[in-house]
DNA sequence: GCATTGACTAGGG
DNA sequence: GCCCTAGCCAATG
């Protein structure tokens, strides 16, 4: 476990349910702003349950990825109380998660 | 230490 | 709105 992984995990803990965030949002939490991708390959392990990585989407509300399970994804998202189209979160900016950190 | 990989992002066609 | 390209980063072999 590297101190960057404990970071961007300890950041998406940081999410409310019925919100989300982009890898980029929580790359900035981490303390790397450009390291979205890297954040990306953090979260495809997904081993921990405390961990909601269902709540991170890519920018513009892409939905971004979950391995196999991407429409398992969806309907976490969708039983969060959050509406998703067939590749987007719709009102992804009326529950995007924001924070003055996590604000650019 | 270099090369490859991937749940990313922004910009252009 | 979709496809491609070029940067960017951490993890892995």
């Amino acid at each position: 476990m590297t101190p960057f992984r404990q970071r961007v995990l300890l950041s998406v803990r940081r999410v409310p349910a019925g919100r989300v965030a982009t890898y980029g949002d929580i790359a900035a939490l981490a303390g790397a702003p450009r390291a979205s991708r890297a954040v990306g390959n953090i979260l495809r392990e997904c081993a921990d349950p405390a961990t909601p990585c269902h709540r991170i989407v890519g920018a513009g509300g892409a939905l971004g990825g979950f391995g196999r399970n991407l429409q398992l994804k969806r309907e976490l998202l969708r039983a969060e109380g959050i509406e998703v189209g067939l590749s987007r979160i719709r009102g992804f900016e009326a529950v995007r998660w924001r924070t003055r950190r996590s604000a650019r």
